[in-house]
DNA sequence: TTGAAAGCGGTACCAT
DNA sequence: ATGGTACCGCTTTCAA
């Protein structure tokens, strides 16, 4: 006995209404008189009248849901990016459907095609490492269903997009090291292809012009499944150390790399920042209990998520087809700590 | 346009059938004869039918939804308990709704009517620790709505419960530190009124008990609000350094708790673990590159995700009344690092 | 074995 | 201002 919950036939049977009224009176409909209004409303209080919405769904064709396409939930950055989901569809009176890519386009394709079949009424999403063919969106998007891309975006589609300021986060990064001495500056990073990769390579890239560093192409790592998997890190970084002229210090571009450097580093016996210097995009909530204390670049997470739901619903309740389309990016924050000190 | 799918009637329609003839076809139900059947399949592959879930749920009053009432979403702890709930929802075709309480009883209870009215068909509740009263609950287990406590449980409601095992965890945590010399263990840890709390007390008192140590009741501090607040923490920490036989060791009973302690102990200077040796209930990646390395208990989050969504889904799809219950209790590993070497 | 029709709980058009 | 009724898409009873 699921639903032992009053319906809108009980109310007009117990009031001697028709459905139709009872139904209007609850929506506070103008044509209804307001005796009848107060009889039913007052009614449906006292017995806790709640709509059914899958009746409601199924007849307005809206389900008052969100899909949510990310690459992995048991993660700092995206737990803190649901957050500000949840708090925004809390309010709104949505809910959510999270899906993880774990970065493997497959299981986008099978997350998008199950969300669609879910009737949800809008899409956020972020882009799995893996994901180059855009299709499966494309065809999504010719059905109107409201997207808004964040963090991990493209253009290739055209609506809002929500994103950090990547390139101001590995700028600053890297204008740190520099003025503290550092010369030979690593990057590892997610793979190439997705956005903010290229973002935050872009800023590494203008920091190091603007102090006439040149670049060496063998300080760039890629990370091809973005740290999901333990090796791949322990790979590139012990790459990076046996170059002849091994790097001095090293940006990692997220949470799961940086920890994963950091580990490695520890396991090894390798000073921080004394042999290399270490910068991480992280969002852990106390770096500074690290082994130094870890100078990070703190991504707006809660923001990001905040923000795209909030876009994303603005979509979604439009009276009329939406065709201007915002790019919103969030500043990031940078904390300065002695993994980053100042070489001697 | 959102629902440019196909429906029963278009099939019935494009084959010349019946919708009733359609939907058995569909249903592979043995009053169809195979020709039919295999006419409707092929042409429902063919252009990629899905039944409509919304109707299919309005009919049925089933939703294929679970509803998951946890303290916090941006937490290590419960993302993986998360992950787990994701990974048998995934594979069983459910979806699952997420509302936290943020420790509030007000708001666990509004969680709770918002999940109801969603018409979820179980839920996956770990109370909050304000939550003392379980009328909402019972009211709800009197509907036969389908629950399984995890984590923070109750016996006050009879159905299935799957949670660590806490006292083995402080136990553990507690010989250990015994064994290593320290003798002044206090312990900081959650509400007392919530499960979690008072089995780790236990396994706590058990290995004190076993070693002869007397238990000095100043060594035991509640968060009650679980750490949320961020003072709340330093309050107790504070009372227990200005003791004036201050402990020369402590047990923090979460990510929250652990995190917290360490950076105050980082910021007061106070030396781990000479001055304090620290142990904590945490299921942060790579505690190792805590400063120093940390004494880890850690929780079988994922399992515990996993287990409790088998069994509520088992509840759910049972036809018949389930009437024996279980408890499930997971066991923790301890990780033994530096912030409990051996006392000089 | 197949089809007609009612009904799940709402909403909204068309009457009156 | 109020009521009757069809309909959203699917399932299932009843009839044939």
């Amino acid at each position: 006995m699921k639903s032992d919950n009053i319906t809108i036939k009980d109310i007009a049977q117990a009031l001697g209404l028709s459905n139709s009224t009872v139904s209007r009176a609850l929506q506070d409909s103008y044509k209804i008189s307001e005796a009848i209004k107060k009889k039913v409303q007052d009614y449906a209080r006292e017995k806790n009248y709640r709509p059914n919405l899958v009746a409601q769904s199924l007849r307005s064709n809206k389900t008052r849901s969100i899909g949510i396409l990310i690459p992995s939930i048991p993660n700092i950055f995206w737990g803190e990016v649901i957050n500000g989901i949840e708090s925004v569809a809390h309010d709104k009176n949505y809910h959510f459907l999270i899906t993880q890519s774990l970065e493997s386009y497959e299981r986008e394709l099978e997350n998008l095609e199950h969300l669609m079949w879910r009737s949800v009424d809008g899409l956020l999403i972020s882009l799995s490492t893996e994901t180059e063919n855009l299709e499966h969106l494309k065809k999504v998007h010719e059905k109107n269903i409201p997207i808004v891309f964040f963090d991990r975006v493209t253009d290739a589609i055209e609506t809002h997009q929500v994103k950090t300021d990547n390139a101001d986060g590995t700028y600053k990064a890297t204008k740190h090291l520099i003025n503290n001495g550092y010369k030979r500056i690593a990057h590892i990073t997610s793979p190439p292809n997705i956005s903010i990769t290229k973002e935050r390579l872009e800023g590494y890239y203008r920091a190091l012009k603007e102090f006439n560093i040149e670049v060496n192409p063998d300080y760039v790592k890629y990370c091809y499944h973005g740290g999901m998997e333990v090796n791949e890190v322990e790979t590139v970084l012990d790459e990076l150390l046996s170059l002849k002229k091994a790097p001095d210090a090293v940006i990692a571009a997220s949470d799961r790399i940086t920890i994963a450097v950091l580990a490695l580093l520890q396991r090894r016996k390798i000073s921080i920042p004394k042999k290399l210097a270490v910068i991480g995009f992280t969002n852990f909530t106390a770096p500074e209990i690290f082994n130094p204390p870890l100078t990070t670049v703190r991504q707006p997470a809660f923001e990001m998520g905040k923000l795209a739901t909030e876009l994303l619903i603005q979509l979604i309740e439009s009276k009329r087809p939406v065709t201007s389309f915002e790019k919103r990016i969030l500043p990031t924050e940078m904390f300065i700590r002695e993994s980053t000190s100042r070489k001697k």
